[in-house]
DNA sequence: GATGATCTTGAATGATCGTTCCAGATCGAC
DNA sequence: GTCGATCTGGAACGATCATTCAAGATCATC
């Protein structure tokens, strides 16, 4: 007995990932969310809240894309370390863009417990998964044997974010190919 | 004929330094500069210009002392590597305090020309250094010979900019000297 | 058709923003 | 002592900030 949501909340919070990726939390202004969500003021504060909950619902949706996204590589090819590489070149290829991830670690740290809720299982499922399949590379004989395979899972994590932060830098394809090349390197 | 200045410009600035490391650029307002500074407003505007300026002499003055740091750590040691290792040890011992380079990277990447031109010749001396030492490190056999030097640096580069991500996330010294490790390793 | 929740839109809120103006105190050079 | 540039600190500027209120339109349900 009541008029139905016209908009889709996902597709709302994408326009605002889309800000706040660009401009950071600071440097998002209300109207810019609002133009980019594509719906009213009221809807946005009706639905999300204020702007700090929009922005933390943002970092969620986004670490949850991009993890199921690193996942679906990692777990291609036919061998573990062909995964790995896949799960580094679609970082490669996406690094023109700027990663929310990486962009509210920098703006925030650790400082914000309620941010750090968000981050910490996205964090954990995402290094659980990738140290998954360094321990199926090492059985292939594709990785050092005598890597600890959970280091070697947040040493590719930090070479993301080193790629990341290089792309938004404005590193080319192949200064950032060769990253991940070098990265690939240190797991022999 | 006049009554000279009774603070150091150099000094105000570290304090000015402290906050844009701290809340980037979007987050620092003008009475957090002007308490952290140590100055009055009116000297704040009449010897650094508008925020920005000030911000673009904030990232200046910290790229030239943190290159400096880093280059002076590369040079020390007896064999090549040994400076590199003390590079990235250096950045490990430091990683608990966010870096100006990598958060003014992540808040504005390569969108503002003026900022970009404080940028390029910091990282061209630094990546010029690296990769100096390296060819240094290759020749005591220390370095894989087949390894590009211009690509070896922009990779500790990078890794340098992971490991500080890592650690503005919040991880330990353990989990960062297991980066730095990691990377030397790529260089084997 | 009536109900009522949600929509859109624009105006208004008080707060804070970066910046400037101003007045009075300070102090080195003439 | 006088001059003049700089200091400090407060008041004020218009602009923009996040957020809320208010009014009218829309539309699925009863």
């Amino acid at each position: 007995m009541a008029r139905p949501r016209e908009f889709d909340a996902d597709t709302a919070l994408d326009g605002a990932i889309g800000v706040f990726r660009e401009h950071g939390f600071e440097g998002a202004s209300a109207e810019m969310l609002v133009k980019a969500m594509g719906i009213g003021r009221q809807s946005l504060y009706d639905t999300f809240g204020d702007k700090w909950r929009l922005y933390r619902s943002a970092v969620r949706r986004y670490g949850m894309g991009e993890g199921s996204a690193h996942i679906e590589a990692l777990r291609s090819g036919a061998r573990a370390i062909d995964g790995i590489g896949a799960m580094l070149r679609r970082v490669v290829e996406t690094a023109d863009q700027p990663c929310l991830g990486v962009g509210s670690i920098c703006e925030f740290g650790a400082s914000r417990p309620d941010l750090a809720e968000v981050h910490a299982p996205l964090a954990r499922t995402l290094r659980d998964a990738i140290a998954a399949r360094v321990r199926d590379a090492q059985r292939d004989g594709d990785v050092a044997a005598n890597l600890d395979p959970e280091a070697a899972a947040e040493f590719l994590i930090a070479n993301i974010a080193g790629i990341r932060v290089a792309g938004r830098g404005g590193a080319g394809r192949a200064a950032l190919t060769s990253l991940a090349d070098m990265a690939l390197r240190a797991l022999r």
